[in-house]
DNA sequence: TAGTCATAATGACCATGGTCATAATTGACA
DNA sequence: TGTCAATTATGACCATGGTCATTATGACTA
């Protein structure tokens, strides 16, 4: 038996789906809901009762992706210093955003602020990740990497910051991809640790 | 005599003004262009010969009001440690976008990637304020407070990414203005700059 | 003053995002 | 199986942002 529940996942999974090969093939901006919902195979007005509106959808979309790339990411975490765990971490969203940057600068605008019900999702993680990268900071002062008493939840809500800034800088178009990570977000976040290593 | 240019920047004030007391009376959505044009005396089709589109309107209105914050704040820059200094300007900002946090939100939203034409101006206004804060970073390394091998400008960016992430968190109503300056900001700026006093 | 041309202004027009009254579907319960 | 309230879907419709062919303006020259 087909439950209701069911139903709605499904669609919901065939608008998140349309959404992104849309997106990707004709970018955010031209691309129509009405496009979207055709090829999601629903009504026009049906879309919008899955996402607010059609910033909404971008966050269906990167929900799903960005959630891969944390868990992507935690799974092949390198032994070593933190700075070399964060930019490994940080990395993996670089890669997701990569796939296509126009999509990806429509997204990043609408983080400011984002309250539709699929942005909650998008909040919940990027909650998520400060707890990761926090336990991260913890293991780092653990190992005697870093001064004990730094806390670990404001170190993680900086060095977010920072990779949040690189990215802003890349989308922006002020720096290339490797050029947001390797000079730019490295070096800033060396600049955040340097002074507050252990003992 | 009056000039072709005097009259342009006329009607660029004009909508300036127009579309800054309609957005704080109705908000950024809620107001249409064709209020705006007509508040200010032209018709709809010319707004769009001043700002690219809507969203461009919030850097024609915002860029003034910062610009006038940059150079308060540094004129009235305290002596005393870089950590104060650097709140002393930051504060400024969030002033401004108190005034009507509502349009803040939508032009916080605009600022990644954005390249209409008044948002050039908003751009450069932001790279000038680097320019000055690490000219604040170079007078902490002066007088002895801040270790001379940190690059100033590299510093400016982190701080300012900091400033904005605390932006986003107020703005994103994850904290109320007061917390997003003090606990928040300066604590942020604060674990920053540990760790780099001079000497 | 009349003539000429680049620049600026206009507003009818269009495509799209989003709404909402109506219709269809579902499943709990008898 | 039949009933019916609640949930879900539909698409005609509307308001708005933005375009563009047309018109107006004004700075020149002769």
């Amino acid at each position: 038996m087909v439950t209701r529940e069911a139903r709605k996942e499904d669609k919901r999974a065939r608008l998140r789906d349309a959404a992104w090969a849309l997106f990707r093939e004709k970018g955010f901006e031209p691309t129509t809901t009405k496009e979207i919902a055709a090829r999601a195979g629903v009504a026009s007005g049906t879309l919008f009762l899955y996402a607010r509106d059609k910033a909404d959808l971008l966050f269906l979309v990167f929900h799903e992706r960005l959630s891969a790339a944390v868990d992507e990411g935690l799974r092949t975490l390198p032994d070593g210093p933190l700075l070399e765990q964060l930019l490994h971490l940080f990395a993996g969203f670089f890669r997701v955003y990569a796939e296509a940057p126009e999509v990806a600068r429509a997204f990043v605008k609408e983080l400011p602020g984002a309250d539709g019900p699929n942005a909650q999702l998008t909040n919940r993680l990027t909650m998520s990740l400060l707890t990761h990268v926090s336990g991260l900071v913890q293991r780092a002062q653990a190992r005697g990497e870093l001064a004990a008493d730094v806390p670990p939840m404001l170190l993680a809500q900086n060095a977010f910051a920072l990779y949040f800034f690189a990215l802003t800088a890349w989308l922006g178009r002020m720096t290339t991809l490797e050029g947001a990570l390797d000079p730019l977000l490295r070096s800033s976040l060396a600049l955040q640790l340097r002074g507050l290593s252990g003992k």
